[in-house]
RNA sequence: CGGGGCAUGGCGCAGUCUGGUAGCGCAUCUGCUUUGGGAGCAGAGGGUCGGCGGUUCGAAUCCGUCUGCCCCGACCA
């Protein structure tokens, strides 16, 4: 493609909305551009790389056996409340109605719609297992869409659905999907690891996530590289600590601290670390208007485990600020477990904190070098937070790592939720119904991109692996205008790369060498070919990969060769 | 949905406090010069200052209201 032909808008100034560096990528080259809150439009450059996403994937998918339909993107609303969705989904589920007043809704996923078919087109458990996958715009109205299309309203996604007569051969469809996906991030040159999920709205049994390791990450990742295993910081269960409470070695006090609210303030204002201070958050209890929960000031509350505790309303609240004052008397900044009358749980870490900080119920005061048993009793433990980094991993004792991650896929063992539900069966050896297992697989094709781009940039642009760039090879003339050889040899070049099935853009445009390099930087082709004056004496020209630093001389007519040597 | 911010030419911003001729940089177009890392000079086009209502002789500026977008928290590919 010559440029002249292909306008491609390269941003110098990065727009204001962008926050995540793949966003300010994506607008700066010129590979989308946004046209409401959450909503994109793929320009020709970026069209390209979502092609060149989906066609791994389907070739991927194909090899496995798995069969490529498309349903519509408005759905019924009775599919919907046949499966229970329509209740349960919540508000990220857009409705609408059509003239008739008929509900619909835009499909989020598909479960319903490919339970749907499955009823109606298989009937026998001869035609077991199947794979169906489409490759579709879905839509979700997340309350809040950011970091462009890392996290868009619209965007797309390649969802499988898999049917099968027993458990065995759900887990056969599962495993052989968990592979499949390990080769198509493979292919997409993507660092990523596999962890274990919580199946969330979408419900069954196991799941397991595939997510790009990044900084920009939405989930935060606990790994132990030794034992191999990887979660969710929110899923893994953890255990009373091994440390022994120490015995106090300071006066309990009571201290003025003046609008210090957070444990932030607290620290910077009496200069103990957050470890030492522990928090006290409200929640609205199942028969008490309120429950204490203690954890250490550095910890995070875990909603699923808090929601767990039998005094502890579901699903789990935080009380408002006035609601708190109510229930206690003070102020929520001030609040502690010493002489609190409403019922208190503590995580297992922060019982095992001696001479800590804490909140002395008192407006406007907090207690120092306070020790359980001497100066209070220890309220009931239990589990209450987010890992972090050096807990225990569960499968061993290797202290955890934690690391930041993209969502870009997600496998599941549905089971019998949604064929029950809407009454999938085939018939059986015996000629009886029997109710299929399924499973569902996706994966975000517009988010693989962005996770792409935050792993391989640099402050010029984005380095594209060479499966998904735009286009393989950059030819850049210098000074083509004024001189025939550089215009003869650059054409020349440029067929000869077409016929040997490279894709390649020729820069013909009138412009300085400095801006044509600028812009191959930033829309990150992975090959640069420059000819000039200098080096054509020699039958030369200059090569440079994206991602390497150093350029060097090769002859013209062995290239070719050269860029085969390279594709490495 | 709660909390905060912003809205002025395609993009990035100033001007708003203290009402009085709408401005800068980038981009675009024309001409000349320039051509190995986002050029120089000369010229040009492009804005009902988010919408509606109000105050005023006069509103980008003050008041009210609506809308849109962004950021921080609870959801997910």
């Amino acid at each position: 493609m010559r440029l002249t032909d292909l306008p491609i808008n390269t941003l110098k100034e990065v727009p204001s909305d962008a926050e995540a560096g793949s966003h300010q990528l994506m607008l700066r080259a010129g590979l989308i551009r946004q046209l409401a809150s959450g909503l994109y439009t793929w320009l020709p450059l970026g069209m390209r790389v979502l092609n060149k996403v989906k066609k791994i994937i389907r070739e991927e998918m194909n090899n496995a056996k798995a069969l490529e339909l498309t349903m519509p993107v408005v759905q019924p609303a009775e599919l919907w409340v046949e499966s229970g969705r329509w209740e349960e989904y919540g508000a990220e589920l857009l409705r609408l109605q059509d003239r008739h007043n008929r509900e619909y809704c835009l499909g989020p996923t598909h479960e319903e719609v490919i339970t749907d078919i499955a009823r109606h087109e298989l009937k026998s458990y001869r035609q077991l297992p199947v794979n169906y996958y489409q490759i579709q715009t879905k839509f979700r109205d997340e309350i809040r869409p950011r970091f462009g299309v890392m996290r868009a309203r619209e965007f797309v996604m390649k969802d499988a659905y898999s049917f099968h007569i027993d458990e065995n051969s759900l887990l056969e469809g599962y495993h052989l999907m968990k592979e499949v996906y390990s080769n198509i991030f493979n292919r997409l040159q993507l660092t990523y690891r596999i962890v274990q999920a919580d199946s969330g709205t979408i419900g069954g049994n196991k799941s397991e996530e595939f997510h790009v390791l990044a900084q920009s990450g939405e989930d935060a990742i606990a790994y132990s590289e030794k034992d191999g295993f990887a979660a969710n910081i929110e899923t893994i269960p953890l255990h009373p600590s091994n440390t022994k409470l120490a015995e106090p070695t300071e006066e309990l006090k009571l201290v003025e601290t003046p609008q210090v609210k957070t444990i932030k303030e607290l620290c910077s204002f009496i200069k103990v670390k957050p470890e030492q201070c522990l928090k006290t958050l409200l929640v609205q209890g199942t028969d008490t208007p309120a429950v204490a929960l203690i954890l250490r000031g550095d910890h995070e509350l875990n909603g699923v485990k808090a929601q767990n505790l039998k005094a502890v309303a579901s699903p789990l609240r935080m009380l408002n600020t006035s609601e708190a004052k109510g229930a206690t008397g003070v102020e929520t900044g001030f609040l502690g477990p010493k002489d609190l009358k409403i019922p208190v749980y503590i995580d297992y870490s922060a019982a095992v904190v001696s001479d800590f900080v804490c909140g002395a119920n008192i407006n406007d005061h907090h207690y120092t070098g306070v020790n359980w048993k001497r100066d209070l009793p220890m309220p009931e433990l239990a589990d209450l937070r987010n890992a972090v980094a050096g807990d225990p991993s569960p499968s061993g004792n290797e202290p955890l790592s934690v690391a930041k991650g993209i969502e870009v896929g997600h496998i599941f063992q549905l089971g019998q939720k949604y064929s029950q539900a809407m009454k999938a069966t085939v018939l059986d050896d015996e000629g009886k119904p029997r109710t299929m297992f399924m499973g569902c697989y996706g994966i975000g094709v517009t988010r693989v991109i962005a996770a792409s781009i935050e792993q391989n940039h640099d402050e010029k642009g984005i380095i594209w692996p060479s499966a998904i760039a735009p286009y393989d090879v950059i030819i850049i003339p210098i000074n083509m205008d004024k001189s025939y050889r550089i215009r003869e040899t650059t054409e020349e070049l440029y067929k000869k790369l077409q016929e040997s099935g490279y894709e390649t853009i020729m820069d013909d445009r009138s412009q300085r060498p400095g801006v044509k390099f600028a812009d191959a930087d930033l829309i990150g082709i992975p090959h640069r070919l420059v000819i000039a004056e200098k080096s054509l004496d020699q039958g030369q020209l200059e090569y440079k990969h994206r991602r390497s630093n150093e350029t060097e001389m090769v002859p013209i007519k062995n290239i070719i060769k050269i860029l085969k040597e390279k594709q490495l």
